[in-house]
DNA sequence: CAAACGCTTTCCAACGTTGTAATCTTCAGC
DNA sequence: GCTGAAGATTACAACGTTGGAAAGCGTTTG
């Protein structure tokens, strides 16, 4: 089988003890003892069980990253930045897909895994604020997103409301009056879409122009295609409209493709906006101006927060709250002179 | 504390064995002992620890998907096709980025979380076949795409020269004479890019064309930007060409939206294939026509031979190889009329 | 009626590691 | 040369689980 550390300490000619002193780092070790037990190791190779480590420690230093879907890019890239902030610390992370299903949240949330990792980032979708109750579990844990707020566990978010305020602001000092709001859900209050509603709300009142329901047109789903799905409604609905703010960068690019196909122009027509600043918007025709919600900093900081909860007293400090700042990124779907019809 | 076995035992009024033989479902329980045991686990809310159970079993269910990045989306769509496999599989993944780079793949290979794991799947980039006397770790392992051949593991890849031959064949069927490989990497024999290179020269040579190599166009980093990057080159050099080859969907894209710069029309002008069928490509303007390189027949592949190898005699078969089935997918970009000048 | 059998449950040890406490060494100070 | 303290190492137990073997028990069989 493999190496153990009963055959570091006989080739090392010590107890097994003091090479797990060696290995962990203890104090009061002499030089010379310490070079013998690490030339063994070297010489055998061997490499420590984590499972028995963390049977004995209570530790893994495995972090599980549950989120709705790693196709999305939005999740894929959050991923890549949680898993680098991760792996600066010496953390290993496990991904789990929940589909962004209420029940299948639930149910991972709750699942014997749980007791495998050392704590929990958990991204939902399925979630709402009702079940704020139900996700206070023993492993630690740090909610991302914005479907419950105030909850009993540490939270990061980006500044939805601020940010689309600006965003639908971006639009507004390039002369564009008549905006979409894209990607709404009327019932909602909390959560990306009303958040995002409620900042576009802030900026046209801002303005001093009102608020018109039927600029506000609910998608479902922020996938591309339901994003084509819903323009394509618009456009045959008649209508009008001079600028989008959409709620995320996937269904702007799907109504930007059907927009062009319709044969209106991008920006000079109709100008556009995403959220989340994904790789592609880079990259599409014309480059999709959006909103970089921080991701970075929101994965850093999480990452900073769980291994906090992990480390230090268990309930001692109440739930913090911490929002990543954001910026806007202005790209070709924009760039229209600022209030043209002024001049 | 948590809930042990020792206090499912006690509230069941058995043995803790009896519980952990409930728990692995062995023979010869009898039905009401069954139930009583399952109602105190239930009532306590017992869930076993992992890290104990890995221990003494030498089996964690965890297994680990080494890749470049997740960021790519290529290989986003491969990890959530593995971990979908995976967890209908009761297994759970552990992803780990090496970002492509030779000295950190062999790194995480040879890292103690390989002993966490029963088993790896291992997508490469920075590694050579000159490398393959190196992957040979006592974890079960498959090894995924066209970096390493005739390995001592299992292996899992796609049909690739076949799949670029087809490519090509597609844009010589509309008519294209003057086609870009675009994408290659010269000195490369094997590897996606060389496979992919002798598909291209394949069909030509079957079409009665000459093989040029200034239609070869190198492109180191498959992202987008380098797509780009390189498209801006070749219009700039005068390159006269109808057609474009490219090995990859990313670059595809960032090609195309430079030639859409430079004001050629996509398909009139010139005709792109890409390769892989990243989700993207559907939504792109115009749509991509690419290779569907059987992404799911690949992870189900790729689990069902791990987990083989996990459960099965440790060396007992041979290394197994294995190509999944491709199509191409015919979209926007090339859709021209079938060789049209032959009319 | 004893022996044998099959089903069910239990006992014991072990997986590889680390925390606690005990022991052994070294060396300063007198 | 002795005492005491600090430094270095070790013995032992324990983490929660499962494999293997043994034991209990009810039933059948010769």
């Amino acid at each position: 089988m493999a190496i153990t550390m009963r055959d570091v300490a006989q080739a090392a000619d010590v107890s097994i003890k003091t090479v797990s002193n060696v290995i962990n780092d203890h104090p009061n070790i002499k030089a010379e003892t310490r070079e013998r037990v690490l030339l063994a190791i070297e010489k055998l190779g061997y490499q420590p069980n984590l499972s028995a480590r963390g049977l004995r420690s209570g530790r893994t230093d495995v972090i599980s990253l549950i989120i709705p879907d790693l196709k999305n890019a939005y999740f894929a890239e959050l991923a890549d930045a949680v898993m680098t902030a991760a792996a600066k610390r010496g953390k290993v992370v496990i991904i789990e897909q929940s589909g962004g299903s209420r029940a299948r949240e639930l149910e991972i949330l709750h699942g014997p895994r749980m007791r495998m990792v050392d704590g929990v980032l958990y991204s939902v979708l399925g979630l709402g604020q009702e079940d704020a109750g139900l996700i206070d579990i023993p492993t630690p844990m740090v909610l991302l997103g914005e479907r419950i707020f105030h909850g009993p566990t540490d939270h990061v978010t980006m500044q939805n409301i601020e940010a689309s305020q600006a965003a639908t602001e971006h639009l507004l000092q390039r002369g564009r009056t008549r905006l979409l709001a894209f990607g709404a859900h009327r019932n909602e209050v909390i959560g990306s879409a009303g958040l995002r509603l409620e900042g576009y709300r802030r900026a046209l009142q801002k303005a001093g122009l009102d608020y018109r329901d039927e600029l506000a047109i609910d998608v479902q789903s922020w996938h591309r295609s339901d994003g084509a799905q819903a323009m394509r409604q618009v456009l045959e609905s008649g209508l009008d409209f001079d600028g989008v703010v959409a709620f995320n960068d996937s269904i702007a690019l799907g109504a930007m493709r059907v927009m062009q196909d319709a044969g209106l122009k991008i920006p000079e027509d109709v100008a556009i906006i995403g959220f989340d600043d994904i790789d592609e918007t880079r990259y599409s025709l014309p480059t999709l101006s959006t909103i970089d919600p921080g991701r970075r900093e929101i994965a850093e900081t999480a990452v900073a927060m769980l291994l906090e909860r992990i480390d230090g007293a268990p309930e001692a400090t109440p739930a913090r709250e911490f929002e990543a700042g954001f910026k806007v990124i202005s790209r070709e779907s924009t760039a229209i002179r600022p209030a043209e019809d002024s001049a």
